[in-house]
DNA sequence: ATGGTCGCGCAGCGA
């Protein structure tokens, strides 16, 4: 089973771009983040025709995410289930596809360190760790993918010798993010790879992409029985050229069964 | 050069 994260930065700007990826990376689930769009704008019967159910939690111009599956969708969750109050922000969605429990999260970018968003972001993490809890034990088969908004180290940054304090960076993202992973997560990409440079966003501005100036934003995190079943896993970085691209390059990881 | 490029939506914010 192939899963795999992209963040689309609107779908509606990006659904060619979608339906070719689609078309020749055959995925069986898709987590999809800032899909900029409602719930009635959805194209859920325009993917129902490629063979993909979808589940879709939006908001109108911001934020938005999305499961699409060929392998089922059972039991769509949106937002946290951690008992608190509703995330104001559509950046969570959850399903269970071919077995395994999925989440598409879209993690808050933090803006800058002294700003509330960069608390917000620090809380969500705290949240996403919650859900977890609430929802999942740790030998069930989960996979949370999205767009991270943290660097989980100085190898996924392209200028890690950068002694700024900035956002994606940061210790206090860098332990939220950590301690999801403590609950039983493994960065399947990370386990497959070791070497620095190896994005899966880059800038608009600057010829940032063909500068290889990006980060490792995008991440798969598994529980132990899937990242044992993870095969392959890999960045693609070919869905960041040509016309039209997102800012992000989808990232996918091929599991046994 | 203190910007640069997108998307949304029609000004200026967010990323």
């Amino acid at each position: 089973m192939r899963i795999a994260t992209w963040n689309v930065n609107s779908l509606n700007a990006r659904l060619a771009r979608v339906d070719e990826w689609l078309a020749y990376a055959e995925p069986d689930v898709v987590l999809l983040q800032e899909t900029k769009m409602s719930d009635q704008q959805f194209p859920y019967g325009h993917f129902a025709a490629q063979g993909y159910d979808s589940a879709h939690h939006g908001q109108g111009r911001w934020n938005g995410v999305a499961v699409l599956s060929r392998v089922g969708i059972e039991d769509p969750v949106v937002g946290f289930a951690d008992g608190r109050e509703p995330d104001p922000d559509a950046r969570i969605i959850s399903a269970r596809c071919g077995g395994i429990t999925v989440s598409s999260v879209y993690v808050p970018n933090g803006r800058a360190l002294d700003h509330d968003h960069y608390r917000y972001k620090l809380d969500w993490l705290g949240r996403l760790r919650a859900h977890l809890e609430a929802t999942c034990d740790r030998a069930d088969q989960v996979m949370v993918g999205g767009d991270f908004n943290v660097c989980p180290d100085g190898r996924d940054a392209w200028d890690p010798d950068n002694t700024a304090p900035r956002t994606h960076v940061s210790d206090r993202e860098r332990e939220a993010l950590q301690a999801v992973c403590d609950w039983g997560l493994v960065d399947v990409f990370r386990a497959h790879y070791d070497a620095d440079g190896l994005h899966s966003w880059w800038d608009y501005r600057e010829g940032a992409f063909y500068k290889r100036h990006g980060l490792r934003i995008d991440l798969l995190l598994a529980s132990a029985s899937v990242a044992a079943a993870t095969h392959f896993c890999l960045i693609d970085r070919n869905a960041r050229k040509g016309t039209k691209p997102s800012d992000h390059a989808p990232v996918f990881a091929d599991i046994s069964q």
